[in-house]
DNA sequence: CGAGGGTTTGAATTAGATCAACTCTCGTGG
DNA sequence: CCACGAGAGTTGATCTAATTCAAACCCTCG
């Protein structure tokens, strides 16, 4: 459970500080904007926090608002009528939410852990993007790595088996660690019903597969939670099919 | 079978003509450049043309131009090693290709029709968008716009069933539609088998739906590239699941 | 006319879903 | 401290949607 030094007050007076501060500056869009200017989009940022379990950005509501993922982990996905879910990804400290170019948002968001952000106005956003060009060809460039992993996640969802989407779901994480984690050890904040819709499987065939990798001797599960990756190798080869 | 009025010649004096009378430019980002300008730009493609079938981006080869659709339409697909191939798109007139921020490329593309193309230098690319802002931000808007595109697809991929998916295909089909074809016309140059790839299912099954939904009167299917939507309505629904 | 794609249709098979029971964990309160 | 309950996770038995295997059926083109 985080805990946040600063409990952001609504309506607080912004200030620089909390830009200049904020320890998702490295892994995010904005320190394409160097200190000197930091102060025009700290002026724009209203920070907020968001409860595990509490959804921030509803599909089909106004997308009148850009997002900046300062700390936690979110979940984004879509729903259907009958409540059918795909989770179209896991998004962590860094992360840019909100790029949708129509008037509403496509996808929810909800928070897995506790989650700190910031919001800024699409508009006035929009308006500052045109004097901070290196800040939108950063926008551009994480747009281009999120469309990269999104055919990756077609080819998974559309041609690979229970046990290849879950090795590779498996494999990213081991890749996506925040750094400075053991070697081979998976934090899995989300449940294992995220995982399933996420993967495009039920439940029950996420929870079978692990066990069954993990009666092969590929990974260890200490708790549901955890996962240790005991062969890498392997599980990258079944990963690729 | 498209013929092209003006057959490109490799390495033929570049000139702004084919930018300024490009029937594409309205569909595509360059629009975003005005006539004066447009010479900058011109100077840097280079025109070509591709057979169907023909394979213009490989997946995995270094990634050193952007590419932008003129004529045709083509499939973007990823393989994996024993033979299984996604396709993540169909693109068609006006669309822009190989926005990848990695070294390589991470699809493959293959024309379906005749292609014809403006292939641009990536790094003379990236040198000009400094200077066009307006075009950025262009290519900015058309990668929100795929990234919404690629979760919809997710959602069709990892929940819904065969039906839905097909309904999903011809009901986005219809919509995409060129405009001055008929209403409710679908003319699908793709083959069975990449509708199968796209939607993730066997091309038996896309052959079986097609014939169920035809016999429930939803849609007719004079030949097999050209499909009629009797009842728009409810394949919506149908799509919508 | 016949060859060879692409497409359609049918029968058998199966991976994963569904239904159902059980376990584990963890927080609550007696 | 332990009993209890609720939710998440696991495991087993059955079922089914879609795949696989197999056989026509078309078009198109030489």
């Amino acid at each position: 459970m985080a805990v946040f030094p600063r409990p952001p007050l609504p309506g607080s007076p912004r200030s620089l500080e909390p830009c200049l501060s904020c320890d998702a500056r490295a892994d995010s869009v904005c320190n394409a904007v160097d200190d000197e200017h930091l102060a025009r989009l700290a002026e724009l940022a209203v920070v907020s926090d968001v409860q595990a379990g509490q959804t921030f950005i509803e599909e089909g509501d106004p997308a009148d608002s850009f997002f900046n993922l300062t700390a936690g982990s979110a979940k984004l996905y879509k729903l259907m009528a009958d409540g059918r879910r795909q989770i179209t990804g896991f998004v962590a400290k860094g992360h840019f939410l909100g790029l949708a170019v129509s008037a509403t948002y496509a996808f929810s968001a909800e928070a897995i852990e506790p989650v700190r952000l910031c919001r800024f106005s699409r508009s006035r956003m929009f308006r500052l993007l045109g004097d901070f060009p290196a800040l939108e060809r950063r926008l551009l460039e994480r747009a281009a790595t999120e469309l990269v992993a999104a055919q990756e996640q077609m080819l998974l969802l559309g041609r690979k088996t229970a046990r290849e989407r879950v090795a590779s779901f498996l494999h990213t994480q081991s890749l996506a660690a925040p750094c400075g984690r053991a070697r081979n050890s998976i934090e899995l904040p989300m449940s294992r019903g995220d995982i399933a819709d996420y993967l495009g499987l039920t439940v029950e065939t996420v929870s079978r597969t692990l066990s069954r990798l993990r009666g092969e001797g590929l990974i260890e599960i200490p708790s549901a939670t955890m996962v240790l990756v005991r062969d890498p190798g392997r599980l990258a080869v079944l990963a690729a099919g």
